[in-house]
RNA sequence: GGUCCGUUCGUCUAACGGUUAGGACGCCAGGUUUUCAUCCUGGUAAUAGGGGUUCGAUUCCCCUACGGACUACCA
């Protein structure tokens, strides 16, 4: 069996919350349940979002939570650098040599022209306004522009993007190990931009170049994730990889009203959302974390692995070597878990007793 | 609007065609505790709706409703 190697790349734009945390433990649990191995990537290709901190945040987050990784930023390790902007030169060729093969082209529209095009097909009463197969021939890229120009234009240092030609009338299948076959139709998919003018990769060309590169066996992330997994798939197809096999995590929702939890919540409700304390380096804006609320790493733990895992047995006590052992994908749970500040209480209680 | 995903007590969930639909949190009641908390005991409460399939649906299929995610040169 091919050794499984597993993933948790957050971006640096922000504490880790909850939800991050608890992907990232159902990534560690499965790697330590196969023998694999764990690893920490950094994903810092919106230098506009990068937050000084944020990268030292969220390794002190999971150390103190006994998220142990193997290989990292801050650890090294055979695949090196694990940060993606200062992987930067790796990018790019896999993005000309899609060009080359007719699989991706050059756009030179500015926002401005992008905005126009939206606004165009709006009025045309088409809610969807995407770069596709209807839109494309309409636009300023290597596709409606002479090969002559387009060079004249790259050779000028006009700003430019790589977008995916995506094909159309192809139906791409996601095998999810928790929601099954997924099928969409590619001519649902946009032209999305694989590499910016700013001479940065977007997630999805960074992701796919890095987990190939870096022998990802499996991609274990959030449901927010499952609209662009088809284009991902696309993108393994397109280079000739073999893609990894995808879990997508159902989400954690807000503890009352509807929705995807967010810092807000904790905030409002008057319960922590982030693991340790943080502080905003630009506004100072404080926001309370398990550490210092006096909960556990332990119970902190136990209480994350629950939602949205169980081991289908009435036990719910685990340490992390027990959920090691138990844990598996299969029990995962489909649908989206709302967060439970009073059951957070009651682990630490329990924890705090023993 | 479109695409995709989902739907068992208030909440987290078990039951992978046959159970009095189980457990935990919360809540309520009683007990223990000098008091509060703890702790113990008991109770409360659910298969979204409608069609199928089947001898039999929580479980399989379809429709509806509802919820969620995504729909950026953000991840």
């Amino acid at each position: 069996m091919k050794e499984v190697r597993v993933r948790f790349a957050p971006s640096p734009t922000g504490p880790l919350h909850i939800g991050g945390v608890r992907t990232a433990l159902y990534n560690y649990l499965f790697a330590r349940l196969h023998h694999g191995k764990f690893l920490l990537r950094i994903e810092d290709t919106d230098q506009s979002r990068f937050v000084p901190g944020a990268e030292e945040y969220i390794i002190e987050a999971l150390n103190w939570c006994g998220i142990h990784y193997d290989e990292g930023v801050g650890k090294g390790g055979p695949y090196a650098p694990y940060r993606q902007s200062e992987r930067k030169e790796i990018y790019k060729q896999y993005a000309e040599q899609l060009i080359t093969e007719g699989k991706a082209y050059y756009a030179f529209d500015t926002p401005e022209d992008l905005d126009k095009m939206r606004e165009r097909i709006k009025d045309k009463g088409n809610a969807m306004a995407q770069y596709d197969a209807f839109t494309r021939g309409q636009m300023v890229n290597s596709l409606t522009l002479s090969a002559l120009e387009t060079q004249q234009r790259l050779n000028s240092g006009e700003p430019y993007v790589i977008r995916i030609l995506i094909p159309e009338n192809e139906e791409i299948v996601v095998n999810d190990l928790i929601r099954g076959k997924v099928m969409v139709d590619s001519s649902r998919l946009d032209d999305k931009v694989l590499f910016k003018s700013d001479g940065m990769p977007t997630y999805h060309l960074a992701n796919i170049v890095d987990d190939h590169l870096m022998k990802i066996s499996h991609v274990i992330r959030g449901e927010e994730w499952l609209p662009s997994a088809p284009l991902h798939i696309l993108l393994y197809n397109y280079f000739g990889w073999e893609p990894p096999v995808f879990a997508h995590l159902p989400l954690l929702l807000k503890p009352d009203g509807n929705g995807k939890l967010s810092k807000r919540d904790g905030d409002r409700l008057g319960f922590p959302v982030f693991p340790l304390r943080w502080t905003d380096p630009s506004t100072g804006e404080v926001s309370s974390g398990y550490r210092e609320a006096g909960y556990l790493p332990e119970a902190f733990i136990n209480m994350l692995a629950l939602l949205g895992w169980n081991p289908g047995t009435e036990q719910e006590i685990f340490s992390m070597q027990e959920l090691i052992q138990a844990f598996s994908m299969e029990k995962v749970g489909k649908s989206g878990s709302k967060f439970d500040p009073e059951k957070a209480k009651w682990f630490n209680h329990f924890y705090l007793s023993q």
